[in-house]
DNA sequence: GTGGCTTATGCCCCTTTGGGCTAT
DNA sequence: GATAGCCCTTTGGGGCATAAGCCA
């Protein structure tokens, strides 16, 4: 057994060292936080400055006298220690780093990606539910009495109710196979074993429904990365954990898994016990035999045992348990206990006549014993007063697993026109759409996007289960975007589930209203920039045109099924917290407009909330300047009074101030006023007449837009026209199409110039011909230049040879050349001697030195240079011996 | 536990219209 | 002398979203 356990400190200059040891099996490692920031103290708080060096020190090394911790029986342990030789001051604030644009780019490209797997698994998935061999050996295990459902010609839900409770009675959530089979073979695997991963239990449901013949969507909530940068932190280490139990509570398995856990290891406990606190007839919970149950590991085993074995204590016991069992225990794990029987109860079955014998054992779980969970259960079920199945804080709290998966069959015996039904099959909940929100939101996941896979399309439908839009809007990806991506999808899956129902007067009556709420809702959506309102809407409306062509009578279940989601949107309950209204996408109060936003009409008021009324986020008005107007192609009409008036920032005042008296808008410096759209119209400007374009105070027209033109005038984007309309006489004005920040300050940028209509054909015309005659000067000035270089290229090389013929003959040494007077490095091939005339130099070069090597390349240094005033001849040398004369003219 | 309010923080939008020197 | 081109330096104030803390 070693120590590794010498920390030290060290303080160089203003640096500061932190020395970290991390021990894993034995191998002692150091590293050393080195902080980079002078003060100390700072260094101290700010983590995100430091720089982490790899270190080892020798195990020879490590002594035990350390003032700090020391770490015995680490091999023992096996795992890694880390010490901190200086404890963070939790006193002082923390600092914290937001995020940048970087990395909200960054998170959204990851959250595109992870969107569009998860939409591609979604669609195998699909495909897997529509395998015949499968549905076939699913149709075969259905017992006779159940075939007749599908001899219905008006499906019912309650129709389907059986039929679940068949499947939740024969297939069971367990361990998921391996993650690298195919699906289609997993779910051959799952069929075989009854029972699976969440996804492939209700897969099977899906295509047992296929296999009846109905109408049947597989639908996944898509658990996707945040689109907020690190905003996973809680959420990823749920996701985390959420994996690691995932083979007993993942997904949809929010009851049942538990339940079945719980139940072996309350046979467990029973067992040892001496006594069952079920009955003891073998058969589970939910009527299946315990020999299907799927195997779990000996440590989750051991968890629920030890869960269910502390809610088995007596009250007393519980009671008298010491302050650090209190703190052990929180307050949801308690509530979880008494929750558990009840969420038994309402799941399974047989529940309802085994509660009395729960409730005898004395256990804690039964509601009896405490009253502050169940205000809490209460406070549930007041959300989701439909809900006959009980869904508790506690089991949320414990993050048991949200539901993710479910299928959704069309009945058209519902309503007048038929109806998607909800159908969890794996926990036998049929209709139970407005559960899944509550049941989610317990196990603390957002629907951010609920999609139905059907015929390899998918159709977003996250309204039907999520209720509090607003609240999950924001965390979805710009609604442009995911509608694209769905669009050729949701054709797929339209077909494929598509089928004509005939449309009531009522339903048309419907449609208008929601066609006058969506363009309604489509304005507002401009004023709010990213409108995820409109997603649904844009949808409904594209619909909508394709089946104008459509019977009037007659539509198609997929356009009532946007029309019913669209209804959802528009009648979205009033939320009962202020925050809410902030971004609302169809609520708005006062106290949360911006500066530049105003409501107008100021009614209807929808309700009040703490006091503040609510307006239709279709009255906030977004305001602006004159100026702004005029870059929009609107001018304020006159005599308007400014519908607000805000206070200017200084470099405005400035501003106005230079414009001195033309305040009369504002009324007074400091202020500038601002104008809704109501109060403009279009930009009436000051029209050209004879050839004169119309000009600002800078003698210029600034081209914001096309409407920004004077009527008679025309925006030639063009390089070099200033020259052509000037030969030709033509009026003009420079045109600034906006501004660019140079050297620190806002620069105007110009393109082309503004000038009346009348003279466009004959500057266009003069234009082309001067950039032919441009680009022919080009021409020829590049031929000329070509020409030149040819010419003096050519003078060289024969100057070369006069030289060579002049002196190769005759030098006796060997004379090489000296190609880079910036180098100073000379090839030298040995036998060839040559003369280089250079200017201003001429040099002859003799060696002094023969040397061997054929390839060797002279270097000649400076230091080794030599020069002669007398015959003004420098002489070079190199390491090799070779030196070369180089005489200056 | 939730909501309301305040405060701190930091990203990001809006604003906006040169001048001196040098080569040609 | 006129003109064209290059280079200098690299806003900054406020709105607003967000997180955290405190309190009811």
């Amino acid at each position: 057994m070693e120590n590794s356990t010498t920390n030290r400190k060290k303080n160089k200059g203003k640096t500061k060292f932190q020395s970290v040891n991390i021990i894993r099996d034995n191998q002692p490692l150091k590293f050393r936080q080195i902080t980079s920031n002078n003060d100390e103290d700072d260094a101290l708080n700010h983590d995100d400055d430091v720089i982490w060096e790899d270190g080892c020190i020798p195990s020879s090394s490590i002594s035990n006298n350390n003032n700090n911790i020391n770490v015995d029986n680490v091999a023992q342990n096996k795992g890694v220690t880390i010490e901190f030789d200086t404890l963070p001051d939790l006193s002082k604030k923390k600092r914290i780093r937001r995020a940048t644009a970087e990395d909200k780019e960054f998170a959204e490209i990851v959250h595109k990606a992870h969107l569009l797997c998860l939409i591609a698994r979604g669609r195998l998935v699909d495909a897997a539910c529509d395998d015949p061999l499968i549905q076939a050996a699913l149709f075969s295990l259905l017992p006779p009495h159940l075939l007749k459902i599908s001899e219905a010609t008006k499906l019912t839900a309650n129709a389907l109710s059986p039929l679940a409770s068949w499947f939740h009675q024969h297939f069971h959530v367990r361990s998921p196979s391996s993650a690298d089979k195919p699906f289609n073979s997993a779910l051959a695997s799952a069929l075989e074993v009854q029972g699976g991963s969440p996804e492939e239990v209700a897969a099977l449901s899906v295509a047992l429904f296929r296999a009846l013949n109905f109408t049947t969507r597989f639908v996944s909530v898509l658990d996707v990365a945040s689109l907020k940068p690190e905003a996973d932190g809680d959420e990823a280490s749920h996701f985390e954990s959420s994996r690691e139990r995932k083979d007993i509570f993942d997904s949809s398995t929010l009851m049942v898994s538990k339940i079945n856990t719980d139940w072996i290891s309350s046979m467990k406990l029973s067992a040892s016990n001496g006594k069952n606190i079920y009955d003891t007839s073998g058969t589970s919970v939910s009527g299946t035999k315990r020999g299907q149950l799927p195997a779990i590991t000996e440590d989750k085993d051991s968890l629920a045992y030890n869960q269910l074995k502390k809610s088995d204590q007596p009250v007393s016991e519980t009671r008298n348990a010491s302050d650090d069992d209190k703190c052990q225990r929180r307050k949801g794990d308690l509530e979880f206990e008494m929750q558990l029987q009840i969420a038994m109860s309402a799941t399974a079955l047989e529940a309802p006549k085994r509660k009395p014998e729960a409730s005898s054992s004395g256990s804690p779980s039964s509601p009896l014993h405490s009253l502050s969970p169940l205000k809490k259960i209460k406070r549930i079920n007041e959300e989701s007063p439909s809900s006959s199945h009980v869904i508790s804080t506690a089991i949320g709290s414990r993050k048991v697993g949200a539901p993710l998966y479910w299928a959704e069959v069309y009945c058209s015996g519902e309503n007048m026109t038929g109806k998607w039904v909800h159908v969890d099959a794996v926990n036998a909940i049929v209709d139970g759409e407005l559960k899944v929100e509550a049941a989610a939101a317990a196990c603390k996941k957002s629907l951010r996007y609920v999609v139905a896979f059907a015929g390899l399309g998918v159709k977003d439908v996250t309204r039907r289960y999520c209720a509090k839009w607003y609240k999950i809007s924001p965390k979805r990806i710009d609604s442009e975007w995911w509608d694209a991506v769905l669009a050729p999808l949701k054709e797929l899956e339209s077909r494929a589930t598509g089928g004509m129902v005939p449309l009531l007067n009522q339903d048309i009556k419907s449609t208008n209203m929601i066609e006058e709420g969506k363009s309604n809702e489509l304005n507002q959506g401009r004023t709010l920039g990213k409108s995820s309102f409109s997603e649904s809407c844009v949808n409904v409306g594209k619909d909508r045109q394709k089946s104008s062509t459509r019977s009037p009578s007659f539509d198609c279940r997929s356009t009532l099924e946007d029309m019913e989601l669209a209804t959802r949107a528009l009648t979205e309950p009033l939320p009962t917290n202020q925050q809410a209204y902030r971004n609302h996408p169809l609520y708005a109060i006062e106290k949360w407009l911006t500066k530049y936003q105003i409501l107008y009409p100021k009614g209807p008021i929808l309700g009040f909330c703490s006091g503040h009324a609510v307006y239709p986020r279709t009255c906030v008005q977004t305001l602006h300047t004159k100026e702004r107007w005029l870059r929009e192609g609107m001018q304020v009409k006159e005599n308007e009074l400014p519908s607000k008036v805000v206070k200017s920032s200084s470099r405005n005042r400035r501003g106005q101030a230079i414009e001195g008296e033309d305040l009369s808008e504002g009324g007074s410096d400091g202020v500038v006023s601002l104008f809704g759209r109501w109060q403009t119209e279009p930009l009436c400007l000051p029209p050209a007449v004879d050839g004169i374009v119309p000009k600002n105070e800078r003698g210029q027209v600034d081209v914001w837009s096309e409407k920004c033109l004077p009527p008679g005038t025309v925006h030639l984007r063009f390089p070099r026209l200033v020259p052509v309309v000037k030969r030709l006489g033509i009026n003009f004005a420079p045109a600034m199409v906006g501004f660019e920040f140079r050297n620190g300050r806002s620069v105007p940028v110009y393109e082309g110039i503004v000038i009346c209509t009348e003279f466009r054909e004959a500057v266009l015309e003069a234009y082309a011909e001067e950039e032919h005659r441009r680009e022919e000067e080009e021409r020829k000035w590049e031929e000329r230049q070509a020409l030149s270089r040819w010419y003096q290229l050519l003078s060289s090389m024969v100057i070369r040879q006069r030289l060579n013929n002049t002196y190769m003959n005759n030098l006796e040494s060997e004379t090489v050349a000296e190609p880079s007077k910036s180098q100073n490095k000379v090839s030298c091939t040995g036998t060839e001697n040559v003369n280089q005339s250079t200017a201003p130099h001429q040099e002859t070069v003799s060696a002094t030195n023969r040397f061997d090597t054929q390839s060797h390349e002279h270097i000649f240094l400076t230091d080794e240079e030599s020069y002669d005033e007398g015959s003004v001849t420098r002489t070079k040398r190199c390491r090799c011996g070779v030196s070369i004369q180089v005489e200056e003219l």
